[in-house]
This record gives structure tokens, C-alpha cells and sequence, in this order.
DNA sequence: TTTTTTGCAAAACCTTTGCAGTTGG
DNA sequence: CCAACTGCAAAGGTTTTGCAAAAAA
């Protein structure tokens, strides 16, 4: 495992506040980082690197892959950027400061249950009393199954995804 | 996501149980069948497909990934197997029999705590009674801290796997 | 004999890397 | 100007799929 540094999550509220704290790092704000950054504060949601490659379906231009790998991972050590893992499937990111909340995924249906900072501290806190363990549910959230699925009838023919 | 769908876990402690099992349900006990359930017998943690393939290091002969894969997702659709996923990285399969606790992981130095069926009922039962959410922590585990790296100094350069 | 399973090859999927050329400061 | 960054192409690691040949029952 190992998880990506991030520094501490950086509250930029617009393009320029980010811009801004490029400068500042001495990091360069080049075309496709402003691209990057329009497409993360476009977004409505946590999207994979393929996605905004594409540039939100094409209502922006499209970026080369690897600079987005790139860029995304520059971006997350500045702490701008954070990512996580649905499970399988590709990485999602999104700005720091817009993805505050931590998951809880139905296995089942891929419902995505969002909960404020905080709320999952009694369970952290349960978690470090019995075994001394700091359980952090940022970059692998929580899997289970949702009231609905929990209560529903187990499927037979369940299929992997 | 949507994890793989796996019968209640199969008890089988030989080779002959596991072999009984798969012709109850009317699955053939080839030849490959039979080295994957050696191998797995004979293994002392879980194991990646890759090492299944590569035959415990030479000990045993080589199968073909492909079918390693193949027969693994149909020994765990049969309850015989099960996999989970330790962060990034390949997933890992043990016989059900074998693997039955869950699974704690440190972020940092990759150390794994392993605790027993029920120790993390407490946990559930917070999760459940907040978040009306039942957590499953079988194929992705606990992410977090071991009590080592949670009170080592913040690491400066930390990089990704 | 017939249905399942195999082995190989190829591809799919997500992500990283090498490198020559471009660009921001 | 020159280090940082880009785009492209290629490769890396894991897993899946197609298909003709082989083998289990």
C-alpha cells in the first residue's frame, strides 16, 4: 500500500486562489494546468483522470493522459488535489477543498454515502481503543452495504462488476 | 464497484474436501484445479494470481495466468476461495477455510493486522447504528495507521507505491 | 461423446515512464 | 535563457477474453 503524500488540504475557492498557490510553490501554471483546474472546479463530481481528459465530454478540450496523471499528482502533493478508490475501477479525483466528506460504498448497488468530517470519529475512536489502530477512511473509504441492500433479499446470481 | 459474489465460505481442510466439494456442484477436477488447490493448501499467506501461476517459487509446476484467474473466480464463486485487496497492488486469494479474519492495514508500512471473526463487531455495530450501513471488511480492508507509524514524526517526502 | 476446461495469444484497463520539443517565468 | 512542463509513444502491471485443442466425466 502507501498512500499519496498530500500536503494538508488547500482551500482554494476559485482558479486564482490555486493559481495563486502554484506561485507560490514555485510551480508553474502552464496551459494544461489551467485546464486541469478549470475542469476540477467545473465538475460536479469526483472524476476519473479519463474523464477529465476528456474534458467533461468535450464542453472543454481534450488533455493528453499522462499530463493529467502528472499534473493530478503534482497537484495532490500541494495538497489542492485529493483522490480516492471506489472499489476497483479507476482512481477518482477532485479539488481538496470540494471533497471534504468521507464514503461509505454499497458493494452491492455502488451507492455512495457521503458523511461530514467528523462523523466518523466514534467509529475511529472505537477503532483505536480496541486496537490501537488510526483508521483513516480518505483514501479507501468504508464498504459494506446500504440499509437498502443490507435488508434486501440476497441476490443469487450476483455477478462481479 | 460491486464485489464478487462468493457462497458462504466453504470449510474444506484437505484437498479431497475441496475436490468432493467441486464435483458436488458438478465441476470438473482437472488437473489445473488440482495444482491451484495444492498450491493454495500448501501456501502460508494469501497469494496473487502471479504467484499462484509461478507455482510457490518453482516448488510446484507453472500454470497458465489465464487460467489461474479463470479458476480462481470459479473456486471462489463456489465458496473455496476467497480474495481481498491490500490497497494497490494485485489481489489476493487464500482458501476461505484458511483466511477468515479480517484485515487492518497500515498505510505506511504496509504492516497488516489481522483479528478474528467478530472483533470488529463493536465497530459494525457503531457504523450500523450511525449510518444505518452495514460494513463488510472482507475484500477491502481497514486503511489507516499502525500505532508505530501513528506516533512516528510526519514522514517529509512520503511518495506513492 | 459431449461438455467443460485448458493453454496460448491477444486485448483491455489503468497508470507510469522516456524523451525530444515547447513554454512559462 | 533554462528549468519546468508538455505531448506522444511506449511500456508496465493486473485482469479479461476469444478460440481451437485437450481432457474430464
Amino acid at each position: 500500500m502507501t498512500i499519496p503524500h498530500v500536503g494538508p488540504p488547500v482551500d482554494a475557492q476559485t482558479i486564482d486562489d490555486a493559481e495563486a498557490h502554484l506561485r507560490e510553490r514555485g510551480m508553474r501554471v502552464s496551459t494544461a494546468r489551467r485546464l486541469l483546474l478549470e475542469t476540477l472546479f467545473a465538475a460536479e463530481r469526483p472524476l476519473s483522470a479519463e474523464q477529465i481528459a476528456a474534458g467533461l465530454d468535450g464542453r472543454l478540450p481534450r488533455s493528453d493522459l499522462a499530463s493529467v496523471y502528472r499534473n493530478l499528482e503534482a497537484l495532490e502533493q500541494v495538497g489542492l488535489v485529493r483522490h480516492f478508490h471506489l472499489g476497483h475501477g479507476p482512481g477518482l479525483y477532485a479539488l481538496a477543498s470540494r471533497q471534504t466528506q468521507e464514503l461509505l460504498v454499497c458493494e452491492r448497488c455502488d451507492a455512495v454515502l457521503a458523511v461530514d468530517p467528523g462523523e466518523l470519529d466514534p467509529v475511529r475512536e472505537r477503532i483505536r481503543a480496541d486496537f490501537d489502530f488510526e483508521a483513516r477512511f480518505v483514501h479507501f473509504p468504508i464498504v459494506g452495504l446500504c440499509a437498502r441492500c443490507a435488508s434486501a433479499p440476497a441476490e443469487a446470481g450476483e455477478a462481479d462488476r
